[in-house]
DNA sequence: CTCTGATATTAAACCGGTTTAATAAAGGGC
DNA sequence: GCCCTTTATTAAACCGGTTTAATATCAGAG
């Protein structure tokens, strides 16, 4: 493809005059301009973005990057990428979705900077190595979901508020007469199951309930949600663990919950309640019963997290912000007072 | 930050072999490297992105574009980037996700040339205007769906056989019996609308039964897709147009068919029968009845889009390719034999 | 008519790497 | 000990733009 000097030398001017028709950020007179345009749109000439980088030592890229294990985007992340998108269109950004591992990133032949102007990070963990040596010179970073505290006072992030949540969640059950509450939490690692973990023990604390730490379990990396929840139910059950209310992770668990349930002969909410910690308020209603969640705003939360990455790339200097994004409790028809089991 | 000068100066030796430290291409001897490698790690340098693109012409980066209108992505999208992010992760490359405009890549101020090694394309419309211009100068380009014919034989793609798909659900509809099926296609613009439009009237001509074209209905852009379904079958309910199955377009316009069924008091799929063209098979078994669709195996779909993206990249004379990824019916509840009203 | 300031243009430096072609050093065969 | 390879290293050219600093042009003021 042709290049700017080839433009420049058809047109009768120097390339720097070239330059400043596309960028604009000089005065060109018209009929130059004009000649210029009429040169590169003959020879098919289009500034090249590596070398218009490299010189501006801007991209106009952000990057969004997941935790090197997860390999694939849910239902949430998606609803957070369409908010990202939205401001990443607003601002003439693009979006750079990285799930190279940190393992290839660091093999010598592959290292290098970062081809971004900032970057978002998802699902933050608790031993995130993401953020390891991270400093103001780097690009900036935005985290979706709580850093570890490590890292808090470096890094802005937006959140809904986890804990606060659960212990909503939690409270509503516990108010409704449940006190064998089964927590099927999201994986270990992860900063949210740790916050979730923490409203749902204060809510017990609070109430006077005591808590049984066996109703409480993690999710495993390898097991898709929905045999998480189809599974663990079962496991519980056989293994006579009483309880009347489950709240699961996502809707995807709370399927498998149902299912399981069917299977069981126990039914959704005469025999046990389910409550879901699920953004997806399409296909939450079409439960059998509809299933009670939280609305979480996730495209709200992909959208401040972008506005606010957007802000510090303009401004390095831009305060480090906290930001909390309102949830709700959205009630269906899948929780219910308890009662006494009917038969022994 | 530290360049590949300051580590050359700090380490004894030419930027030459500083870079055949990094890039492996060149043998240097095993001390030298770890000087080199050492002064690197004080002086936190990387190999600059950028630069390193503009000499090595490699971006390392395969790009996904959807058409400019539309800005947000579905259930179906994400399947398919998932597919498409497992191929990327193996070969190495990220992935840059474009939603910017014609009209803003226009402006003299951000036309550039592509950033990125390769494209997929999303979405292909019978008018669509990403493909114009496009040579084999430019990078590869992979469709995700069937582009226009004026560029089939230019471009590969990736599509399931839509027309026999449609034609295979219409010829089911009309085997058992019903003979005015409603279908609620995707947009007009589309091209997948098209060729499914042209299966279900394949079908009623094989049948050697009457269509009445009254009762095939695209989507508007503006409309999402749960009103579309709820709106458009209250629509043809109040006008009074009988019909006894309906087809549609994705599970959450079959959802808006059943809700609105629901309150009009038609009964699924006791007075009419439901089939959605839809590749979601974690929710659509819950739906009450059970939705009868198709799988379309999204995830494949990407796959394969990116495998021969990526070949295509290595290999700038590889063949065109026309792929077709199988897909099949997956028979659920909603549908039944027809019967006639039961009441005037 | 000269000087001043604003506007337009350019040559050269720069961004930060990779690659080429030349050269030096090291080893092997005879 | 000499010649021929092979292996390592380097200086310089190159990728393709933007930006700086110097210069040319032109209008208006005095």
């Amino acid at each position: 493809m042709a290049n700017i000097d080839d433009v420049a030398r058809l047109a009768g001017v120097s390339k720097g005059t070239v330059s400043n028709v596309f960028t604009q950020k000089r005065p060109v007179r018209r009929e130059v301009a004009e000649r210029v345009l009429q040169v590169a749109k003959e020879l098919n000439f289009k500034p090249n973005y590596w070398a218009r980088t490299l010189s501006m030592k801007e991209t106009r890229i952000i990057g969004l990057s997941m935790p090197a294990e997860r390999a694939k985007f849910s239902q949430f992340h998606m609803s957070l990428m369409n908010g990202v998108l939205q401001v990443c269109y607003d601002h003439g950004y693009r979006l750079l979705v990285n799930t190279l591992t940190p393992d290839y990133q660091g093999e010598s032949k592959h290292i290098t900077t970062n081809p971004v102007d900032g970057e978002i990070f998802l699902d933050p963990e608790q031993q995130d190595t993401r953020l390891d040596g991270y400093t103001d010179s780097d690009p900036p970073v935005v985290v979706i979901g709580r850093p570890p505290e490590r890292y808090q006072s470096r890094v802005s992030y937006v959140d809904n508020d986890n804990e606060a949540m659960a212990e909503q969640v939690t409270r509503y059950l516990l108010e409704l007469g449940h006190e064998n509450i089964l927590f099927l939490n999201a994986t270990n690692e992860r900063t949210v199951s740790a916050d979730r973990q923490r409203g749902y023990q204060k809510a017990f604390l609070q109430a006077g309930v005591r808590m049984r730490p066996e109703l409480h379990v993690f999710k495993r990396l390898d097991v898709p949600s929905v045999d998480y929840g189809y599974q663990t139910l079962k496991d519980v059950f056989s293994n006579h663990i009483s309880f009347s209310a489950v709240i699961t992770d996502t809707d995807k668990v709370a399927l498998g919950v149902y299912r399981a349930a069917m299977e069981l002969g126990i039914s959704i909410p005469q025999d046990i309640s389910v409550f879901a910690f699920s953004d997806n308020s399409v296909f939450a209603p079409e439960f059998n019963p509809p299933l009670s969640g939280v609305s979480l705003n996730s495209e709200e939360l992909g959208r401040e997290a972008a506005a606010l990455l957007i802000e510090r790339i303009r401004d390095n200097s831009a305060p480090v912000i906290h930001k909390i994004i309102p949830s709700h409790l959205v009630l269906r028809e899948s929780c219910r007072p308890w009662t006494p089991p009917s038969n022994t």
